[in-house]
DNA sequence: TTGTACGCGTTATCAG
DNA sequence: CTGATAACGCGTACAA
């Protein structure tokens, strides 16, 4: 591998001249700049990018804290962070936390040792100890969701007025009695997303029944298991309305297992729109969030913070949308 | 942030001393070692691992190329790659190509710069030319696939033989008619497996009908549109052969949009036993990969390369099961 | 058992 | 416009 001296040597200047080169500095003579840029070419120079990190303390690299990789919804986020991090040449390092937390101290190790620019976090609370440990030391970002008693940026929908309007539209299917399958609580997205079920049920003056209220891990199996458990009490419902399409996904399953068939006999939505809820079958109602635009915003967010520039907003709330699809019906129909 | 220096200073020994407790060095006088370990705790110390990179060469650090992380398929795989890499302390950058070949050179570039120690390749195929320049240079080992004509070890089940398995079993459901939906056949992999599935039907005397074997990218849309079109040509059949559960489940929904029941008017086979496939509805029958150990194992078989120790087999072909699940059913029944 | 001193490949300052 | 040269933080011969 040739070095900036090998470049240096060969072009008969300075290593100062040639870095001059690589950084298109403008004081260099245009004759020297075309025979360094030559040489360059020529031995195929690449700069070594650990040095260049050593000697500006800088890696222009970004960690990507996730929950699980697995869930495409993180995924969709990713590849938005991933383009737009790509465009302002920064490499991001993807920490997936498979839902185990002892992983986070792995990672906060790797943050203190490798000097990372940066952190978006896709989960406030998974990492959350994490996080509070380094907010202070780097540029943090959280998206999908935000940290309590923190004065950390974010990027999110407004899940408390997306689970509401769902409620909502429920409701105007003649849905009274509805089952809310619920990630766990700890998390403010699904807290929100309860609220707002819980609100717009509380406004249509149905009565609160907390058997109808369920909650666990926001897994497909987990989903499964709250809507058998669910079923396994036997209270009489008509639509089911999952905090996550996961969730809803295994909800849906539980359902057919059951001899239900859906819409006709229950409705069932979910939240997140994630690639997977079009082609299952029917094809799930759900909440769309802009996932590529929710990772672009939170790294543009994250560029300003590193560079110590001033963010216009210090939480951006990005618009939702409920999607139809044949997983709803009007009750009855 | 305290550096070498700050301790060596604050425990009147030199930046050697402290170094070498920091390798645990057998040579240090107890003594000394105790109270240089005593500073480094103090000063909360954590070597500058770019300094240290920069220094050995060495960057711990281990590239993933993957064809797109939305596949769980994928994700499962690089979770064995993972906790693997992290017991040995080494930290994985994932390279998601998101199908589009053009940021190939992106981390070609990102290759050169950053000095990797080593790559693992998911995807023999998308990243193929990336993989081709680089293969000399770097120690690499490939998983799920080979790529032909390249000497680079690599980790897989035997796609065919698991394809003549499975085409085997719907024979056996009396299954004559099979639709094979195929992702891309440049990839060694979907190759393999279309050819499993040709020679199964062959060796069983059903005469080759190339209007039943179809190809196209890998994802739920592609499985989703070669069905429509297979549908539009109005030929019998009572099984369709998906070589990946992505493609099974758009497969399975344009099956149910036209009105057939699952399995009873056709029976429906994936590839590669992804979460989600449990939990579709019918739940699908599919070929089992081990993926957490093709991971693990494809780790193994790099930190051997990158440490120049011989490898014990070029290949490893690691064993696949056939899951039977609803989706799948004796024909007329 | 410990310290000295050089070099890894850059960038940045300062002088010319 | 260009060149010396000093860092960046660490590891490691070599010397003591």
């Amino acid at each position: 591998m040739a070095t900036i001296k090998d470049v240096a040597k060969a072009a008969g200047v300075s290593t100062a001249t040639v870095s001059r080169v690589i950084h298109n500095d403008s004081s260099v003579k245009p004759a020297t700049y075309k025979s360094v840029l030559d040489v360059i070419n020529k031995l195929n120079y690449t700069p070594n990018v650990l040095a260049r990190q050593l000697r500006t303390q800088k890696t222009k690299t970004v960690i990507v804290i996730v929950p699980n990789i697995r869930n495409t919804f993180f995924s969709d986020i990713i590849f938005g962070i991933e383009n737009c991090a790509r465009k302002h040449n920064y490499q991001i390092l993807i920490a997936d936390m498979h839902g185990q937390p002892d992983i986070e101290d792995y990672y906060y190790q790797a943050i203190q040792e490798r000097m990372i620019d940066g952190i978006i976090s896709l989960s406030a609370n998974v990492a959350k100890s994490l996080i509070e440990q380094i907010s202070d030391q780097y540029p943090v970002v959280v998206a999908c969701q935000y940290l309590e008693n923190y004065n950390i940026p974010n990027v999110t929908i407004d899940n408390n007025k997306a689970a509401t309007a769902m409620t909502e539209y429920l409701m105007k299917l003649n849905h009274n009695d509805i089952v809310f399958i619920s990630g766990p609580v700890e998390m403010t997205l699904y807290r929100d997303r309860m609220n707002g079920f819980l609100s717009a049920t509380a406004s249509a003056g149905i009565p609160l029944d907390l058997e109808y209220v369920r909650y666990g891990d926001a897994s497909v199996q987990s989903g499964y298991v709250q809507m058998k458990e669910f079923l396994d009490s036997r209270k009489p419902f008509s639509a089911v309305f999952a905090a996550g399409d996961m969730m809803a996904i295994g909800a849906l399953r539980a359902l057919q297992e059951a001899g239900l068939e859906i819409p006709k006999d229950c409705s069932v939505a979910g939240f997140d729109d994630i690639e997977l809820s079009q082609f299952v079958d029917p094809p799930l109602t759900t909440v769309h969030q802009p996932c590529y635009q929710i990772g672009e915003t939170a790294f543009k967010k994250l560029l300003k913070l590193m560079n110590k520039q001033q963010i216009e907003a210090f939480h951006n709330v990005l618009d939702f949308s409920i999607v139809t699809r044949d997983s709803s019906a009007k009750k009855g129909e």
